[in-house]
DNA sequence: ATAACAAACGTTATATTATAACACTATGAT
DNA sequence: ATCATAGTGTTATAATATAACGTTTGTTAT
């Protein structure tokens, strides 16, 4: 068994920074905001990511390169995940919607494959921004 | 007025590699195959691939960082793109799917903002690989 | 406790993906 | 003709991500 829900040194680091943000954060800005603590190279950074997006408590914005903290429960360790993002200021937020998420994860395609996972993305202004 | 539907010369080659794929091309793999028509630089691959995009004639797969010919007529001009991904084979199909679409395209967040586009990315396995 | 294993670590180097900046050319509109 | 827009070619560099290696730490089984 490994253990499940402690979080490493590193990646307790990078999960506490993920979280206070306000937005997405990508990699190297990660990387510049740890260099205090000791850690020092993108390996410990994207190995501490990896990890957590495996754990479900991250995601990565696909179209950004970046990466959010999880704010829901509906996306189950991230088979089920959907962002609204902002094109103006770059705000993400997690969408956390019962039937979507039902109607997404029950959707089968007509060539027969089964999926596993889904991520959409939704991209438009945001309140502020409009 | 723009020379709205011709694509110059660059456009054209980069296209014709694109639409002639089985599957997904990335950038430099496109560049690679290109440098015989004395295409040399990035650039010219990228500044191709973004006005491609722009025209809706391909999509950017971005959890692959890869391109793919439009195959659809239901994303116009790239507002509304859903694919099915193979995990294994990396095969990517265009899901052209009205009603899909129309749910997604009809979709609105609890927080007030309105979409203006989605992109949606299925994974699991194809028939072949399962 | 200790051996064995898996997970995490630190480090150096390198690969891959994408953009900046600049000078030049072709095309179409007024 | 002149002006604006789009496209080209080129060099350089930025940004994102992984490979490979040896070491250390934590967990499990005996
Ligand atoms: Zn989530
Ligand atoms: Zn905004
Ligand atoms: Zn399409
Ligand atoms: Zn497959």
């Amino acid at each position: 068994m490994a253990r499940a829900q402690t979080l490493s040194r590193n990646q307790q680091i990078v999960l506490d920074i993920i979280e206070k943000a306000k937005g997405p954060l990508k990699a190297y800005s990660i990387l510049f905001n740890v260099q205090k603590k000791g850690i020092n190279a993108p390996q410990q950074i994207y190995r501490a990511l990896d990890k957590l997006i495996e754990m479900g408590k991250i995601h990565k914005i696909e179209s950004k390169n970046a990466f959010v903290a999880c704010r829901s429960s509906d996306c189950e360790i991230s088979k089920a995940t959907a962002f609204s993002i902002c094109e103006s200021c770059e705000m993400v937020d997690e969408i956390s919607d019962a039937k979507l998420s039902k109607y997404l994860s029950s959707f089968n395609h007509k060539k027969g494959m089964k999926f596993k996972r889904f991520n959409l993305e939704f991209f438009g202004l945001c309140k502020k921004c409009k």
